[in-house]
DNA sequence: AAAGCAAGCTTTTTT
DNA sequence: AGCTTGCTTT
């Protein structure tokens, strides 16, 4: 039989499989999408299933994405039509077709998490919810809580008992679906949440799409939450043909409301499930092994494995640290660097993870530095920035003038005089009418209190009506080039970082991204009618970690949760350090919640596991974390493997981090009794600070304006901190931290030149040379700086300046009745006087 | 009534 | 460091 003789007895066993619940306990590195994908092939080639019967569930479109490409190499036919998605976009494709049934319209908007913050801000506003221990966030959290265990507004309110808090929240989740269902908006949770519903309502509709979907399979089932598995256990029910892949040790999504339940209690649910476990990594070196299972160890509750190979060749693994995170990323870089010139590293096999976020740019600075490419993924998700929502906020009112949120984030973006109150008083209006916020403005005539503002709302909507008429003309491209042309929006972005000129051109490059993004859309043969809508959509459920592509040199930057599922020759492991690794948010709720710092080290193991033969962990024994420098000790992760299996290049490493070596910049360390026996503040003459943030007056610090660092225990009190100074209350002996004081910050080395070039080639969190095919670029206009040209707005001006952009000239002219402006040369058809 | 500025507060992770 | 909020200015 071929292809299956490939596979290691359990991974045959998991193929041949194919009836009844089935629980497959993958772990790390285990060969399970290999596993899957040979299942469905068996499931067609061998047990006759139509492909059209079967359904695989991801985490990210980019796991779909591979799993289908995958899938049809090995099938070959009728490979298309398999449901290879995830679990929004499959929500998102049913209710496409009934949510009407549920009082939407099928045509509903999603929000992201931003529109829904912004619809909840007004909500609490208006009904005077927040308070100071309840507030916007923990709102948002109690609802999404509540729709992850479909928890329906109305059985919420039944069950307050009266509690202060959660008759708000009662109050806050009701009016909040109110108002989506008004706007035909659906958040995240609602794609799932609704789609329960919709089962569990209508049982044709079940009945249909249990018939289509006879084989199931998921994928990363650990992340599941209680609504996604109600969602598979209903359509599963049926014919019960349901097989889960995932790992608990591998569960990292809690946070989200993932239940890792789910999969341990997979065979109580499913008493006849089949249970069959993958063991054998195919992925590491044995050091690598051993270091994760060392580390996994130390948790509880979970279901015991123990991954091994046969590939006992292999380096230990590296642990270096230093004295600050500076010098982290600069080990980082030059390691990098080295091994790329001796030939032993390919960048695009190479990823630096990290626990926040933050922690990138000093990396991605050092980077810049040697030259080394690179890739950021996550942070801010390209479609969260802010020029971005902005533009596709104009599309969306142009789209549809039901979303209220879409039109009142862009009615005063760029600035047009349109105020808060204004917006108040149109927001009354519309309430009283039951009519839609856009509608309002369409009567501003009416509403006597805007009538000094009534002609802006109404310049506003005659321009958002101009753009409904030329979209019927227009291509997509042409319609979005317009609307940016028109607003001035390239202006407006020119004035929002005056103070320095990268974060500037990063937001131009981005919209010239997202120009290229949607004439990518119109040119996609996957689509066949290309639609405004039809793209928003499209955009609407991407992450950020579905736009890495494979063929790119480039090293990869990204948080710990982003590289689930990845795997990189050489892993590198930054901030290694107790507070940032465990993070300091879990450290600080130990006590009333023990399970976080399990999750803490499952993430942990899933770094780990991401390296194939090389990894390196790496930690600061400083670093300034918004605004503060902490210091801390190095993660008990790193301790947890046993030294063995370390290559340490500093033998004394494990001795408390604020201890600091004789090399160490520091001219004067007085200790002082605690823990650990010390503690202690420095004189100011040392310049090895690169501090900054708002401490503008040292008064709370002490007179001396001195540096106090301090290692703390539990009961250590300074008086001369403020008493806001979190290291108060630290309960956990590991922790050190320390504020800054007022200081000359010292003129970090590199910035911003490179950073700016840095700009052009890489830029962050841009679609940069990802979108492929790049159509044919607009022709090189007939006027060049300096030229005299008219515009059929803005009059006459001269030509500033003419840039090529990666489809289309961007022009600058100094018009002499209105001043500057950037535009598009295509769009602004600008006449050579 | 809107815009501009300074102070204050915060997030760890994301479909 | 970045974003929101509140206050002051126009």
């Amino acid at each position: 039989m071929g292809i299956y003789d490939t596979l290691n007895a359990q991974q045959k066993k998991a193929v041949l499989q194919t009836d009844g619940p089935v629980l497959i306990l993958a772990g790390a590195g285990s060969g399970k999408t290999r596993v899957l994908t040979h299942r469905v092939a068996y499931l067609i080639d061998e047990c006759n299933v139509n492909p059209w019967n079967i359904m695989a569930i991801t985490f990210t479109n980019k796991a779909a994405g591979e799993m289908r490409e995958r899938v049809d190499k090995i099938v070959g036919f009728g490979a298309e039509s398999i449901w290879v998605s995830t679990f929004h976009s499959s929500c998102v494709r049913i209710l496409r077709r009934y949510a009407d049934r549920l009082g939407y319209g099928n045509n509903f908007t999603i929000y992201d998490t931003d529109d829904s913050k912004s619809l909840m801000k007004d909500i609490c506003k208006k009904y005077q919810l927040e308070t100071t221990t309840l507030k916007l966030r923990g709102i948002m959290g109690s609802i999404s809580k509540c729709k992850d265990n479909l928890v329906t507004t109305n059985e919420y309110a039944l069950n307050t008992q009266n509690d202060f808090n959660k008759v708000r929240i009662s109050k806050a989740y009701t009016e909040y679906q109110n108002a989506l269902k008004k706007n035909n908006a659906m958040d995240f949770d609602d794609l799932i949440f609704n789609t329960v519903e919709l089962f569990k309502k209508n049982p044709d509709v079940l009945e249909y799409y249990q018939d289509r979907f006879r084989y199931i399979m998921v994928d990363e089932y650990q992340d599941t939450n209680n609504a996604q598995f109600e969602f598979i256990r209903l359509l599963a029910d049926k014919y019960r043909n349901l097989c889960v892949v995932g790992d608990d040790d591998q569960s990292i999504y809690r946070f989200r409301g993932a239940n890792i339940r789910n999969i341990l209690d997979f065979e109580k649910v499913y008493p006849d499930a089949t249970v069959i476990k993958l063991e054998q990594n195919y992925r590491s070196t044995q050091q690598i092994l051993d270091a994760a299972n060392a580390v996994i160890g130390n948790n509880y509750g979970r279901k015991e494995k123990a991954l091994w190979t046969e590939e006992k060749d292999g380096e230990k693994v590296h642990l270096r640290q230093f004295d600050t995170a500076y010098d982290e990323a600069e080990f980082i870089a030059s390691d990098i660097g080295k091994l790329k010139r001796s030939g032993k590293l390919s960048y695009s096999d190479t990823a630096v993870l990290y626990r926040t976020n933050a922690q990138s740019r000093l990396i991605e600075e050092r980077f810049v530095h040697e030259g080394i490419p690179y890739d950021i993924v996550g942070g801010t998700n390209f479609y969260s920035r802010r020029e971005i929502k902005d533009l596709l906020a104009y599309l969306k009112t142009i789209d549809n003038g039901r979303d209220d949120i879409a039109v009142k984030r862009i009615i005063n973006v760029p600035k047009r005089g349109i105020g808060a109150t204004t917006l108040e008083y149109v927001q009354n209006y519309a309430d009283e009418r039951q009519i839609s916020f856009f509608d309002a403005l369409c009567e501003a005539d009416q509403i006597m209190a805007v009538s000094r503002s009534a002609s802006k709302l109404k310049d506003f909507v005659t321009m958002i009506r101009a753009f409904r008429t030329k979209q019927k003309s227009y291509s997509l491209e042409e319609l979005l080039k317009d609307v940016i042309d028109i607003t001035g929006y390239m202006d407006f972005l020119k004035t929002l970082d005056d103070d320095d000129d990268s974060g500037d051109n990063d937001r131009a490059a981005n919209v010239d991204e997202l120009i290229s993004k949607i004439a990518a859309y119109e040119e996609s043969d996957e689509v066949e009618e290309p639609t405004l809508s039809g793209f928003l959509e499209e955009v609407a459920l991407v992450a950020d970690i579905d736009r890495i592509g494979e063929d790119n040199e480039k090293v990869l930057l990204m948080t710990l949760h982003s590289a689930k599922g990845l795997e990189f020759e050489h892993v590198y492991l930054a901030g290694m350090e107790e507070n940032v690794f465990p993070s300091y948010m879990t450290l600080q709720t130990e006590d009333s919640d023990p399970e976080g710092i399990e999750e803490e080290r499952r993430l942990a193991y899933v770094g780990i596991t991401r390296a194939k033969r090389n990894l390196t962990l790496t930690a600061a024994k400083r670093r300034m974390v918004r605004g503060e420098t902490w210091f801390n000790q190095l993660s008990r992760f790193v301790k947890e493997i046993p030294g063995e299996y370390l290559d340490r290049e500093k033998p004394e490493f494990d001795k408390p981090a604020f201890l600091f070596d004789d090399g160490d910049s520091i001219d004067e360390y007085e200790g002082v009794e605690d823990t650990y026996g010390t503690s202690g503040r420095y004189s100011d003459e040392d310049d090895s600070y690169r501090s900054s943030g708002r401490y503008g007056n040292g008064d709370s610090y002490g007179k001396s304006g001195g540096y106090s660092g301090i290692g703390v225990k539990s009961s250590y009190q300074n008086k001369n901190f403020g008493s806001d100074n979190g290291a108060s209350q630290l309960s956990n002996s590991y922790k050190i931290k320390a504020k800054p004081a007022p200081k000359k910050p010292r003129a970090v080395p590199q910035s911003k030149p490179y950073i700016a070039t840095a700009a052009k080639t890489h830029v962050k969190g841009s679609l940069a040379g990802i979108s492929k095919g790049m159509p044919m670029k607009t022709a090189k206009p007939e006027y060049e700086t300096g030229d005299r040209v008219s515009h059929i707005k803005y009059g006459i001006g001269t030509v500033t300046s003419l840039e090529e952009g990666p489809r289309d000239y961007k022009v600058t002219v100094n018009f002499d009745d209105c001043g500057q402006k950037i535009m598009y040369a295509a769009f602004a058809k600008l006449k050579k006087m």
